[in-house]
DNA sequence: CAGTATCCAAAAGGATACTG
DNA sequence: CAGTATCCTTTTGGATACTG
């Protein structure tokens, strides 16, 4: 499933299209829910725990990873203690944060109960 | 990981609430690229799964059902020899379908090579 | 044609305990 | 505080063969 090097006219259709992998980790739930939660500015890991309900810190951390390689958002540790760590989205992330928020915005009136 | 039955204040951050699901079902390549692909009418199966390069039989017919059961498009078999079977959007999955072209334009727009 | 059945590999997710 | 390590279960995905 993953991307090839070279591709020309960039279709998320084509399974060789580098672009498919780019949709395939925004297309998930806590990528989304991550990249949503720091549109407002950066935040703390702990901070994002608390606010993406239910993730565990093994699942959060692996999602905040792969968005940073990715370069939706940077990591900086600040040499402190308690040692503090703020993940900010770059301007990468906030242009994908538009369309992840009105996924967001129209799931949360759309949405049916049980 | 599944939602509870009540839920007053829509929030997708909220681990109870339903939309957590709703959600969860889109924030998916499969079927952000299976609702694209139905944006212009119906389509028969053989269709998507030309479309949507690399899905496996199996996937395709899972992704559909879900889509279905929550109501996003609808399935519809003539009964013809060969046999055909149509899905189409519902008014909900047109709904649907506009946040995700974004987020499927941004990502074609936005993704770098390798 | 439109799937289902089967088998399997890989990834995602979750719980909990632990460390610099 | 901000993770990592570990263990385990579930889900997703992929290949292929087969059926109404």
């Amino acid at each position: 499933m993953s991307s090839a090097d070279t591709c020309a006219t960039r279709d998320v259709y084509a399974a060789m299209c580098p672009c498919r992998d780019l949709l395939d980790l925004l297309a998930n739930k806590w990528s989304a829910l991550a990249i949503g939660a720091l549109e407002d500015g950066p935040r703390r890991f702990g901070q994002l725990r608390a606010r993406l309900e239910g993730v565990s810190p093994k699942v959060l951390s692996q999602t905040l990873r792969r968005l940073e390689e990715q370069g939706l958002l940077t990591r900086t540790p600040y040499p402190e203690v308690p040692p503090r760590v703020e993940y900010e989205l770059t301007d990468l992330g906030r242009g994908a944060a538009v369309p992840l928020a009105d996924l967001r915005l129209w799931v949360e009136a759309n949405a049916l109960p049980g």
